[in-house]
Formats: structure tokens, C-alpha cells, sequence
DNA sequence: TGTATTACGGAGACACTCTCCGTTTTATTC
DNA sequence: GAATAAAACGGAGAGTGTCTCCGTAATACA
């Protein structure tokens, strides 16, 4: 009967709650995007209309409420991953992907400076939702592997990891052309040798 | 005649400016690369047993410090790109320095976080003692594309960026192996298309 | 040795993080 | 529509790190 409740003490969430952690999401992300991954939670927190306490007991850390803010991105890296997949070769595939994950950093959908603080340090967001993000680069190559295109001893966390690194060095008005370039020179740089 | 003052006030230095200074640098190395990047500057004061102004007036921020913590081991590759492009054929130079500079992380002799916070922000070590890396990778792409043996159109910094990027991701024990493959990928990637 | 200059040091103002707990809001019960 | 207990709020404040300021001390030079 109780539909999510497994336990005798089932009550509806308050209202305010829920809503007070979307107003959170939704100007942390406008915070991080203007400020970089860096800024005060505190700030965010008044931006956000609520006391530090309530902004902490919904996010414990920074990156807890930064993985929050990107869930969304990052799940929609993972479905393009499965639409690329359907319709595109194998290689097309893969760089179609490649090419996302750089536009989306490159368009702000995910921050670099976040990327950043998240992959260089002890972080989770890429052991969270770095997840999905690992399975979606696993299953391109693995079927580029497959259809031969690409080299078969190639561990798909080398490509992610030069993609993320060249993320970091998002500086500059070049740089989105710069992680393109790189996109072929790894792509070119992982078939078989003839 | 004056050979290192330009006016009329020419005064010795200080011996204990120099003597703390460089009693800074290496407190702060060590302390860098024991705890990262971002510990309290104070308590590297602290250990270098000077005051925080002392601290602040040599090295009025964090990334001056690891600037001129890392001074030396940047010169060191700049080095290196010189003897390997002497001895060694054009391509053969490339891998060598890719791989030396990635060697240079796994040993700790540069550490990744500082690269971290260096190549994400507003940094200055690659734009001060970047020139000198710079320098180094476009010498040896130079001499590649030269010999004919990577593609004309290649951006040397494309290749850096992507070694930093690899640093950045610098953790499981797998890592440093990741990195040499990965500098594989990117110099067959970057031969020119047969 | 005297003196002008340079550098030192650490107290303290300021900023950020994160917690604790008295107060308020909400869902539910009657 | 009250009454009640549970849930959530908010912001003061303790703890920590950053960076500056300026009275004091060390040093180079005459």
C-alpha cells in the first residue's frame, strides 16, 4: 500500500523542505557559473534566501551540492552516450561523445573550475556520478574496440582523463578549438596500427 | 658601469632576507608535497620558523610561492628539451620530454595538486615559468613536424594541455602507467595522415 | 660606532566553514 | 479548525585560514 515508505513511520515530506533545496540548486549553479567552484557557501546561502544550517543539512560539502548541481549534466552525457551509440559507427560514435563532453564545459553546462576542484582533489562527483560517466566512455570504445577502429588495449579512462585535463586548461579564446583538435589527435592516436 | 642597479641607491641585500628566503622554499616544498597544495600558508611559516609577514613579503601569494618552489625543477625540463633534442632523433625528443614531464609528477619532484591550482585559476606559473615549458614542447614539435614525422597543423599546446590534464586525474596506482599510454595515443595521433 | 635602511614577526582584522540549538513551520490527528 | 509531534529553519558563534600593519630588531655602510 504505502508506495515509498518501507518502514511504520511513513509521513509526507515537507513541502518546504523540497523547496527550499531546488532554490539552492538552482542559484548555486548560477553562483558557481559566474564565481567559479570556489565561492563562499555562505554567499550561496543568502542568495539563495536560506540560513547556512539549511543550505549544510541538505549538501554536507562543497561537493556534495556540486555533484547535485551537475546531476542533471552529467545524466544527460550518459543518455547521449546510448542515442550516439543507436545511430552513429562506431567511431563517430565515440567522437560525436568527445565532442559533447567538451561542449558542455565549453558552453558552461558543467563549469571547468568545478571539474576542477572536483577531479583534482579527493573528490566524489567522479566516483558518484563519475559513474555513469565512466560506463558511457566504457561502452563507446568498447564497441569501437569491437567494430575494430580502435586498438583493442585501450583503457577508456586514458581518454577521459585527457579530456578532462584539457577542461582544466580552459583558458584563453582558443581553447575550445584546442580541445576539439585534441578530440581527433586521440581519436586518430587510438586505432590499431595498420 | 653598475651592473645590477639601474640608480644611485645601491645597498648589498640583506643576508637574513636571503637566508629566510630560501629557509621558505624549502620548509614550503616539503610541506607541499606532504600535504598538498593547499595547506595554511601560516603553518608553512610556521615551520620555516619566520613570521606570516615574512612569509607574505617574499612570496605575496600562494602561487608566487609555488612558482618559486617549482623555478628549479621547470628549468630542469627546459634542460632536458635541449640534451633530447641534441641526441636524440625529432619524434624520439617528443617522447622522451612527454614522458620525463610526466615522470616529474609521479616522483613528486612537481606535484600534481599544485599543478592542480595553478592550471585551473588564474594562474601565472604557465604564463612565468610556463614560457620556459612552453618553449620546450614547441622546440620539440618544431623539430617533429620538420622531420615529417607529426602533422604540420599541430598546435603544440594541444599536447601540453593534454599532459596537464593527465596530472590533474593523478590518483589510483594506476596512473603514471595510464599517462605513458596515454602519451603513445597522443604521438600517433599526431603523425601526419599517411 | 653611529645611523639610515631594510627586514622581521606576530597581533589582529577580515573571511570562510560548519555546527548547534532555540524557534518556526508543516503534516497529521482529533 | 485546533492541538501536537515531527521536521526543518536560521543565524549566532567557534574554529581556522588569509593577509596586513607597524613597532621592533637586524644589517650594511660610512
Amino acid at each position: 500500500m504505502a508506495r515509498k515508505t518501507p518502514q511504520p513511520t511513513p509521513r509526507k515530506p515537507r513541502a518546504d523542505a523540497q523547496r527550499n533545496r531546488e532554490r539552492i540548486l538552482e542559484l548555486a549553479k548560477k553562483a558557481f557559473t559566474r564565481s567559479g567552484a570556489n565561492i563562499s557557501l555562505d554567499e550561496v546561502a543568502k542568495q539563495a534566501g536560506v540560513g547556512a544550517g539549511t543550505l549544510y543539512r541538505h549538501f554536507p560539502t562543497r561537493e556534495a551540492l556540486l555533484e547535485a548541481v551537475y546531476r542533471t549534466e552529467v545524466e544527460k552525457l550518459a543518455a547521449a552516450e546510448r542515442e550516439f551509440s543507436d545511430k552513429l559507427p562506431a567511431v563517430e560514435a565515440l567522437r560525436a561523445w568527445m565532442l559533447l563532453f567538451v561542449d558542455y564545459i565549453a558552453t558552461k553546462e558543467i563549469i571547468a573550475p568545478a571539474l576542477n576542484s572536483l577531479v583534482g582533489g579527493a573528490s566524489k562527483v567522479f566516483e558518484a556520478s563519475g559513474d555513469q560517466i565512466k560506463g558511457a566512455i566504457h561502452a563507446l570504445v568498447e564497441r569501437a574496440i569491437a567494430s575494430g577502429d580502435i586498438r583493442a588495449d585501450l583503457d577508456p579512462l586514458d581518454l577521459l582523463r585527457a579530456l578532462i585535463g584539457v577542461s582544466n586548461v580552459a583558458s584563453g579564446p582558443d581553447w575550445q578549438q584546442s580541445a576539439r583538435r585534441l578530440v581527433e589527435i586521440l581519436i586518430a592516436g587510438s586505432r590499431p596500427p595498420q
